[in-house]
DNA sequence: AGTGTATGAATGAACG
DNA sequence: CGTTCATTCATACACT
């Protein structure tokens, strides 16, 4: 594709080190030619006024660090409320140019760089999906493709009015102080802050309607390729203040139809940007067309304040991201691949030893539902015991077990989990399946600290039959078989007769001994 | 497949809404429904209708003000008990999936949305991190001096008698009086903990660190040639005669079973959920099925309340070393190494330490916190014995292992079934189930023969929540979880962390060093 | 009553 | 793209 955008992320890396005072911006490609570049304004805090910014550091002092603070990007409401337009409007991840556009844009609300409005999509799409999945979660509907409308399940693709909606969730007030902030869903952090405003709560509030629902998802998912650019318009912006505030533009949001939809991204194709620059008028204007989305996004954006939360279930409509159910199910895995996962896993960060494995799915079995509490010796728990009691053993006698160890038996009980075990098997991983184990006896140093009153017992392996020297684990180490009867030594340690496979004998050491 | 699911990022906030106060019963999952609840959807809740109608749907309450706009989440202590355990069994940063039955687990003990844990592993593991980083700050090579910072590390690593140790960070008192939970480093909030102990250096100061043993690596000599590997059978050992030799310790170990056996694998598996599944008449069923470890597991419990002093136990193997480790070229890292990468601190040591990668584990210890401690003892040796086990068992099939076990998963598992048992262990075992009272951290030193190619494991069992000096195992030791992951150490090599309680970790130590 | 720590939550920045 | 690291914000508690 076309997506011109990808890779960029590497790029800016500057440190710059502290110099400079605030936030410097990557911005990197700017490249300068374009005209863009100036750098105005310094620094957010002067802006506008945002207020911010005494606390933190910023700075760079603080020396601790090397040299490369930097510190990072903090949009500003006005920022927000832009991106989170566009946002919604259906450009989810905006190619390069669009990127770069947009970043002009934001600039006149403090510095930022491309990259800052790459990520800032980057992972506002992540994060807006992954929050959908995490709400769905629980019934993983298979609508695949809802409508648009439908949105999903919910629903609640109505329009809301204004006040209903809202009202709920965001309280009102709360824009009027804090006022812009609070865009839709992640915004408020920039502004609010102290307490008294509180913004969680009416944050959240906001949020959450949002998240979940409407925008992401669906536009997100939908459409590559639509991606809209929205077209800047070179004035509004500046006033961006004041439609913000300004009533009547939340008036207008109601306006809008709510019916129809279409998909934000269509939307945005037509005009998605253009919503935050956007006059009313404009909006006016072009009722017809534009989409719910779109107008949301323009709300947002605009103005903002309060009635956001509407909009944000206008939006909605469009979602359904299809692939709810992906995974994989274990049972399906091969061993293989279930091996290759793993490592996948932790791969990165090396190889594999990976933790994670097996057992797992168990979930699936037993119910999870909460029944605790019956059944209590109940098969299940039964089974588990034994389970259990087996590893134990198996840990211990090392030697005998993996053979033994089929896990069928005992693990049966989980069905899930003894799936999985077999993979491994059968995958060979362990070497209970695959490989014969070597006849081997087993040695259990017991040695007692006196001082810590610690005891310790150190487990060897050794070839059965070998003979073996008792001395080795001190003069006064004494071999005894598990029955407790001592097994025979002649004068140097030795044993006489040689070690017998798959018997475990135990040797008593004084830890001065082994010292 | 293999691919889809795992980790996923960020976001899914909930909020949660209603969070009611559950709080304070765990039992109060009633929920029934099913299994999840609902938590974090609020979107979802939408599945109604979608929440906007105005309120109504989410009932939550904020249909009236909002009181509260999103509580946040107050993992109650069993909760934490169990994160804590799944953190140190390894599983610093669980997939998605993971997450999502870890939440299960959770869940019945409050409410607790996938977010929720999430943010929990995100922050635990920087948070840790970051201790180290303070804490170690000093110098590179800072080789066994004592050090010069005073603040943080004072590591003084001595070796504390039983009683000693108790609870550096986790306020001592606290467990005696209020004996909640205490679980080490992070956990604590929820006891109380504060000030005190302060940040990362005044907890280093507090805790003392242990050395008991010095000798580490071998207690014992070294081994002649011995080449082992470990066959298993399937039952030998069966005999749960008793066996062992010495008295005390002996007491300890008698009998272990020998029953069934299943790899390690498996156990982790399965024992996890296991554990806390026993009933205790299960328990008491099986006696004989018991291993040493398990027995260790009840000394450290039965006489350990109070301190704790050390106890081993364990075992071991040999096996063939190139097996097990080939993989990536163990043999080239020298622990010198690892051991610099570790303190190096980040992500890289870690990554390399992960070579070493061992398996499994852990178990962990409830502690149950009000409630008197009456549960026989039976559960918690349970516990024990699954922890012993798993560390057994990491050892044994280490590499092969790794791979599937995940003790979430175990966790998981158990989850559900959890309960009953509940009573008696409040969370249970689950995979880190917890022990009341006597908190230990299995220590299992390997060490490879490169001549012999023998692989020799001995486990220690340190009282949980010590800091424990991992020189004493030789200068090059690294100290790792099941994971692979290192622990951070500081330049004296006392762990920057208290060791946690039911967590196995393991110690890798080149023989030469030894030698 | 404040003040600071510990930690949940949110999100920018990056890596692979 | 998904994941992970690092920072920051905000809040619950404990402390003296």
């Amino acid at each position: 594709m076309a997506s011109p955008n990808r890779h960029w992320p590497s790029m800016f890396r500057s440190n710059l080190a502290c110099n400079i005072q605030q936030q410097q911006q990557p911005d990197m490609n700017g490249n300068g030619s374009s005209s863009s570049s100036f750098l105005l304004s310094p620094p957010t805090a002067a802006t506008t006024g945002n207020g911010k910014p005494s606390l933190l550091s910023s700075g760079c002092e603080e020396g601790t660090r090397n040299p490369e603070p930097k510190p990072r990007w903090n949009p500003r409401p006005e920022q927000i409320r832009i991106l989170e337009g566009i946002f919604n409007s259906g450009m989810v991840n905006p190619p390069r140019d669009e990127i770069r556009r947009i970043r002009l844009q934001l600039q006149e609300y403090g510095q930022v760089g491309d990259a800052n409005v790459f990520y800032w999509f980057q992972n506002r799409k992540s994060r807006t999906k992954n929050k959908l999945r995490a709400a769905g979660h629980h019934h993983h509907h298979g609508r695949a493709a809802a409508l648009p409308r439908a949105s999903a399940p919910p629903s609640t693709n109505i329009v809301l009015p204004s006040a209903a909606a809202a009202a709920p969730l965001t309280p009102p007030r709360r824009h009027l102080l804090a006022a812009t902030s609070s865009s839709s869903s992640s915004s408020d952090r920039s502004s609010g802050s102290s307490k008294s405003v509180k913004p969680a709560a009416a944050a959240l509030l906001t949020s959450a309607a949002i998240d979940l629902f409407s925008p992401a998802p669906a536009p997100t998912t939908q459409l590559p390729a639509c991606q809209l650019y929205y077209h800047s318009h070179p004035t509004p912006l500046a006033h961006d203040d004041q439609l913000i505030t300004s009533p009547e533009s939340s008036s207008l949001l109601l306006q809008w139809p709510a019916s129809q939809y279409m998909p934000a991204t269509e939307l945005g194709g037509v005009f998605g940007s253009s919503s935050h620059t956007q006059t009313p008028a404009a909006i006016t204007t072009h009722p017809s067309t534009i989409s719910p989305s779109v107008l949301l996004g323009l709300c947002n954006e605009a103005l903002g304040q309060h009635q956001q939360e509407t909009m944000d279930d206008m939006m909605i409509t469009c979602s359904n991201p299809s692939k709810v159910f992906d995974h994989h199910s274990m049972d399906d895995m091969s061993c293989t691949d279930a091996v290759s996962a793993v490592n996948r896993d932790d791969e990165k960060a090396r190889l594999g030893l990976l933790h994670y494995g097996i057992g797992v799915t168990a979930a699936a079995n037993p119910a999870p539902h909460h029944h605790h509490h019956h059944h209590h010796l109940a098969s299940p728990v039964h089974d588990a015991v034994s389970a259990a009691d087996a590893s134990t053993a198996a840990m211990i006698l090392p030697f005998t077990t993996t053979a033994a160890a089929t896990p069928s038996n005992v693990v049966a009980t989980s069905s899930a989990l003894a799936d999985q075990l077999q993979g491994l098997l059968d995958a060979g991983l362990l070497q209970g399946g695959a490989a014969p184990p070597p006849p081997s006896a087993t040695v259990v140093a017991v040695s007692r600290d006196d001082e810590t009153m610690c005891t310790k017992t150190t487990s060897y392996s050794f070839p059965a039959t070998m003979h073996l020297n008792v001395k080795m684990f001190g003069e006064a180490a004494v071999l005894v078989r598990y029955s407790g009867e001592p097994v025979l030594v002649d004068d140097s340690g030795v044993t006489v007769e040689p070690l017998q496979q798959g018997a475990t004998y135990y040797v008593l050491v004084s830890e001065e001994a082994v010292h």
